[in-house]
DNA sequence: TATTGTTATACTCTATAACTATA
DNA sequence: TATAGTTATAGAGTATAACAATA
């Protein structure tokens, strides 16, 4: 198969440390997230954190989100509605359509642990010169895009 | 509880980005994973290329890289020695323990599903300019030591 | 008929605990 | 006794397929 290599080399190179620093990251993360919130699965916190940004959104919205199919989506809405965290109604105009949000309960506790994570992070990237911290900015901004665009 | 927020906001900036990147970035690679490989787990790959690149690790220093325990690591790795993709031996030095590496047939499945995305990556990454390719370059390799560091 | 969501089934990931084998 | 790894068990994530309800 032909592998359409790029042109560019530095492209190939980065987006070969692309694939090697995402997967640190998530597992950075994760390990982040347990020390605060051990009952916490990474696809709840996601599930979590867009509801945070989103709420009112509908289970294909979030399922879209997730990069998942509606039956994921709904088992794990399902649990989070069991742990009293998230808010499932029906959409008044269009009854098919759930209307998701999180409850008083699930959004100060995942703004308590995202605000964990993020000092825990902040304590690492303080090391860092403000022209690199202004680099990293913006290289997550561009990366953002590009992960996004699709 | 006090949460020690930085004295720099654009650390605590930073670090915001960060959180919101890779899980996009996570979803994304997953996404291109399943186009290619739909059989092969995002634990799987990660497996896959720890061993590609530390043949004849043990399962220990696996499950270290995974950040998961002893038994999550065998499972996985029985897995993948089931499908041929994995060789594991038993150390003759140390009995205790495993010797892993990838198969012929599993090293070139591999290499050519991380080609694959890296291409998909690349035709993305190559909408940028130089200058900003080598800030997300540089960027990622503060990244890395950030991650790796603890 | 198309869309939204749920449920059933099956497989993978993961942790804990109990276990075996080796050092 | 301590370490490397396996296995059993249970809970969570995921996809596919079959289904119900709504538009």
């Amino acid at each position: 198969m032909e592998t359409a290599t790029s042109i560019r080399p530095e492209v190939d190179a980065c987006a070969s440390a692309v694939l090697e620093v995402v997967p640190l990251g998530t597992r950075w993360l994760r390990a982040a997230i347990r020390r605060r919130q051990p009952s916490w699965s990474l696809p709840q916190l996601h599930t979590l954190g867009f509801l945070r940004r989103n709420p009112g959104a509908s289970l294909s919205d979030l399922a879209g989100h997730l990069g998942t199919g509606l039956s994921t989506a709904s088992t794990l809405v399902t649990r989070l509605v069991g742990t009293r965290q998230v808010d499932r109604r029906e959409d008044p105009s269009e009854r098919r359509k759930s209307v998701l949000s999180l409850t008083t309960e699930g959004q100060a506790q995942f703004d308590a642990a995202l605000e964990a994570s993020r000092a825990e992070l902040s304590e690492r990237l303080s090391h860092l010169s403000p022209e690199q911290l202004a680099r990293v900015s913006e290289a997550l901004a561009l990366l953002h895009g590009v992960f996004g665009e699709g």
